[in-house]
DNA sequence: TAGATTGTTAATCGATTAACAATC
DNA sequence: TAGATTGTTAATCGATTAACAATC
């Protein structure tokens, strides 16, 4: 039921903007804060703060500035946040499992973290039934049902890339709008899903370039 | 000793042609291919293959396409992939060691990957002095001379974001210009160093505003 | 040669920045 | 009210796409 289709650019920054706001409310008692001291915080412009703004509502007072606290839960509500999300991983490798542990971390420890992960699924006869942080492992043949039980709206892909194009599917197929996939191949899924990878190898390959002189 | 300044956008696609040449050259015994083969592969625009590649000189043939293997060879130079690229690790979490492994199995695994984590370091008196992959951890005093030592260029950081900054200077100060960082805050470096973070926790509330409906 | 595809220039598109009237 | 800062429009910047002459 979205208006207008908001760019990628600008949604890339919301969390960022709540970061800040975050760490602006625990050190500063002032509860108001202006686009110029945002952005520098955000290391973005002070235009641009509006701007992204201003595409969700009019959330701040002229000559006065944003109410951090409100501008905060504004911007969770936007990004889907001020529910828990619960979140399902496949492929419980090292990489898998460091990237549980990291989620749960944050999800324990941040008043905010709203990212839950309640799932993880691996294909592993010797891991399946095994406990993570008190997630049991499940085959991937569970993905439908528990998906479906527990509302999982956000996928982690870490397995293999032979095996990512089909895990993706089978979580497209599940329902989720919402991936992240870790393996080094680009997966294709329907327009309405939303997939982003994070690709170490390019990133190193990429670095690279930079890593002479 | 470059000449012009190649845009960020430019360079980010360079590894992903490189991978693409590596498959094709795999699984198709023609050693030409065309910006529309390499461009429908790589998911951009003919156009934009042949502007990228021409930053670097003119690399095909009118007519005829461009020769894969001098193609990957030429990407693999200009990304300073041609020799074995040094890399540091700092901070032997889970994530840390998820990573030395990840990039150890494409080191050992691939023919062409020529990114090896040598060095790695830790604050933790209980890990120092322990064997990962062969590798033994090291304290982040070390830092300085282990650079030195394997003329490491690379370094990748994954310690708890209050301390990412001051290993950030560390790796600086011992002459590091390319590093990418894992832990969810800016870090700040001089400008001829290059930063790249992969912010999960950013990635995950970014994807969450997809994540309904 | 004729057909195909590059390298490169011009046109387009989209995102960021600058400017300023509105208004708290 | 006077000063400050937003919301928004116009200008700028940079990246991508389209078009085409050069040439293999």
């Amino acid at each position: 039921m979205r208006m207008k289709k908001i760019s990628d650019a600008v949604v890339r920054r919301l969390p960022l903007y709540m970061r800040v706001l975050d760490e602006y409310s625990k050190t500063v008692d002032t509860p108001l804060i202006s686009s110029q001291e945002l952005g520098d915080r955000a290391g973005v412009s002070p235009s641009l703060v509006r701007k992204d703004l201003a595409w969700f509502g009019e959330f701040g007072k002229q000559g006065v500035g944003y109410d951090v606290e409100f501008l905060r839960n504004r911007l969770q509500v936007i990004l889907n946040l001020d529910r828990e999300v619960a979140v399902a991983l496949v492929g419980v490798g090292s990489l898998g499992l460091a990237l549980t542990r990291y989620v749960h971390r944050r999800y324990n420890d941040e008043d905010h973290f709203n990212l839950h992960v309640v799932a993880l699924f691996d294909n592993d006869p010797n891991k399946i039934g095994a406990n993570v942080d008190g997630i049991v492992i499940d085959s991937l043949d569970k993905i439908p049902e528990r998906v479906r039980r527990h509302d999982i709206r956000m996928g982690l892909i870490t397995v293999p890339a032979p095996s990512a194009q089909a895990v993706a599917d089978l979580l497209v197929a599940a329902g989720i709008k919402a991936i992240l996939n870790f393996a080094p191949i680009k997966v294709t899924v329907p327009e309405d899903v939303h997939v982003t990878s994070t690709d170490l190898s390019l990133e190193m390959q990429r670095l690279a370039y930079y890593s002479s002189q």
